[in-house]
DNA sequence: TTGTGTTTTATTGCCTCC
DNA sequence: GGAGGCAATAAAACACAA
């Protein structure tokens, strides 16, 4: 690999080496971004020292002796000077600087490094450390709302499993009741029967003869009930899906178990159905409801491929 | 004081762009 | 091919509990 010409130490065309890579120092010149003068109050990490509130160790030493021949010593003497903090001052320049912007033209970052008496490198090393500091804290943030999102469609989900429920057993009930009074109508009045619709005796001829594409008249205590349901005000929807659809496509039964059954399997896709839509025309307004979409999976991991966010 | 975890500074290698 | 950015990493500096 091509080294980097970075000036590290010496000013003077020294070579530098580091504990990593060997650093051949600039020829000088104001016009090159690594210029630095020597007059400057920072000679590499000696920098620090000008600005001292941190300055502990023993900074000066090894450009005191940088020009000691003594071969033996080279290797010693041009060690890097050890790391040294940006002193607080330093960093909220730079921070401020970062601020405005967080990328680092070449000649933003000399005139940073004239103010701070820095490095342009150092410069340069600062913006680029801290734009992974920022994007590390990015992705905390990142992934804390994801978290936060998922919780929230987890509780909608949960509520809407909760409000499944209820509804299920709202049905189930109502239709026990039906039943029961179906039974008991059936028997006392089998001979009108014969020559009227089951409905007529519920006092539902109107509602019965306003629905022409239904067959109300083997059905219509049923629909007395669910109209009670409805009354409730929640289930508007999972009414009008009754009266259309599902429960009354059956032909007439007897009224035995299988019947009941059938029609508790039957609403059961008529109250999925509602708490879909009802999600999807963000009529859900449960405690944790949030403006996300779940279509009834049943899993945490499907839940969570359905949110917008 | 010391061990340990965290933060900051700096290096290295690779990649992209001009 | 050089300059500069980024990810990964090293290592010094720092914080802090025991």
């Amino acid at each position: 690999m091509a080294a980097r010409s970075f000036l590290y130490g010496g000013g003077d065309g020294s070579v530098v080496v580091t504990n990593k890579r060997v650093h051949c120092s600039s020829s000088g010149t104001p016009a090159d971004p690594l210029f630095v003068p020597r007059s400057s109050a920072f000679q590499g990490s000696r920098s620090m020292l000008s600005f001292e509130d941190r300055g502990k160790g023993s900074g000066g030493q090894f450009w005191q002796n940088e020009d000691n021949g003594d071969d033996e010593y080279d290797e010693y003497f041009h060690q890097p000077e050890k790391k040294r903090r940006l002193t607080v001052d330093q960093v909220r320049f730079l921070e401020k600087s970062f601020e405005s912007d967080n990328k680092l033209e070449p000649e933003r970052k000399i005139q940073l490094a004239k103010e701070l008496g820095l490095q342009p490198r150092q410069v340069a090393i600062w913006f680029q450390n801290r734009r992974a500091r920022w994007k590390n804290k990015q992705l905390e943030k990142d992934y804390d709302d994801l978290q936060e999102g998922y919780n929230k469609l987890k509780a909608n989900y949960e509520n809407l499993v909760k409000e499944k429920e209820k509804l299920k057993s709202e049905v189930d009930k109502l239709t026990d009741k039906m039943m029961l009074q179906e039974k008991g109508t059936s028997d006392s009045s089998s001979t009108r029967s014969m020559s009227q619709p089951q409905s007529c005796q519920h006092g539902l001829e109107e509602d019965v003869s306003k629905n022409t594409n239904t067959k109300y008249g083997q059905n219509g205590s049923f629909t007395e009930k669910l109209d009670d349901f409805d009354n409730n005000g929640v289930h508007t929807s999972l009414m009008e899906r009754v009266d259309s659809s599902y429960v009354f496509e059956q032909e007439q039964s007897d009224g035995s178990l299988d019947e009941e059954n059938n029609l508790s399997k039957m609403l059961m896709p008529c109250v999925d159905d509602y708490a879909s839509s009802k999600i999807e025309n963000g009529d859900y307004t449960g405690p944790n409801s949030v403006n996300s979409y779940y279509l009834g999976l049943p899993g945490d991991d499907q839940a969570f491929g359905f949110w917008s966010y």
